[in-house]
DNA sequence: CCGAATATGTCAGTGTTGTTGACATATATG
DNA sequence: CATATATGTCAACAACACTGACATATTCGG
């Protein structure tokens, strides 16, 4: 059922334009996992705790609620991987300060390290396709990209390093 | 370390364009497959039986060792969810007839039925992403996405699926 | 201050999806 | 005919997700 709103924009869509959107973004994730994925096997890590590594990297001090809530899973399975990671010292966890029921993760220096050492493949191979693409097809992808996640995560994925505030709680009812 | 091969394109890249290339991947990538796998989840399937009966669909005929190299997984894994699919009405097998060791897949109508139903909010993402964006930034999109896919399946993806032959024997025209 | 809500952790059980390794059958091919 | 290929199957295992129940510490509102 194609959804025409003829309010808006009129790009006209294939079926064919959308099944290669589609398949883009299979082939694109099934390779851009591959290769870290080998090197987590290596040290008997998954995916599971890239993505924990990756992300407390990028915010550092990140409370285990706001975690979860990017990656969506339940507490059980994030637990699993991060006392892990606690245990075998990538991640350190602080009491927050001005809420003491927080903890407060951040990487140790051999957490950092495997964290570039994951990212660094991941970042060739955006770094190759981008060049390849040129500026213009960069900024296009990224329109493209936020346009295909949740609304409400938008304007956080959007959002540069330094003017992000680190996730702060807004505590509502 | 950056890859700055200096005879191809400059395109200044900072830390924070590849880091947003790494996110946008992963946040695209869970909310596309967020509501396919609460439907999956209400048949009993989960998202390798996507996987399999989109690829059936979009390859009418392809046969078993097609599909492996398409999802990259092993036979055993295959196998445990074609036969399920199989089992359940979903898919058809028939023996090759070129080659008769072959089996080549298709779906049933209850398979096309259900692969219209999984694939149609994804479609729907996309359509409303790409409206959102604009036909230049899709045409960015593409390049960027194609750039980020192993270069020995590059054509395959590209290829549109009039043109291309279904990856075999085109017995069914 | 007290009770409710919140942030986090843990135990136990379950299901999907991937893996390896070994072995079986049918068919094709030189 | 011997070997290679395409596929299937059995068994064991691991990663990573889930639900449900319960525990503890802390914050917050009335």
């Amino acid at each position: 059922m194609p959804d025409l709103r003829p309010g808006l924009q009129h790009l006209y869509l294939r079926d064919e334009d959308l099944r290669l959107g589609i398949e883009l973004l299979f082939y694109a994730y099934r390779d851009f996992t591959a290769e870290p994925d080998r090197m987590l096997e290596e040290i008997g890590f998954g995916r599971a705790h890239h993505r924990a590594i990756y992300f407390v990297g990028r915010y550092p001090g990140i409370n285990v609620g706001e975690l979860l809530a990017i990656l969506r899973i339940t507490k059980q399975s994030l637990s699993r991987v991060l006392g892990e990671l606690v245990r075998k010292g990538y991640i350190l966890q602080r009491q927050g300060t001005s809420d003491r029921r927080q903890r407060r993760l951040e990487l140790t220096e051999q957490g950092a390290a495997l964290e570039r050492k994951l990212s660094e493949n991941q970042r060739r191979r955006i770094a190759a396709a981008y060049r390849a693409a040129g500026p213009a097809a960069v900024e296009g992808f990224r329109r493209v990209m936020l346009g295909l996640i949740d609304e409400r995560d938008r304007r956080k994925v959007a959002a540069e390093p330094a003017k992000a505030p680190p996730l702060a709680t807004p505590r509502r009812a």
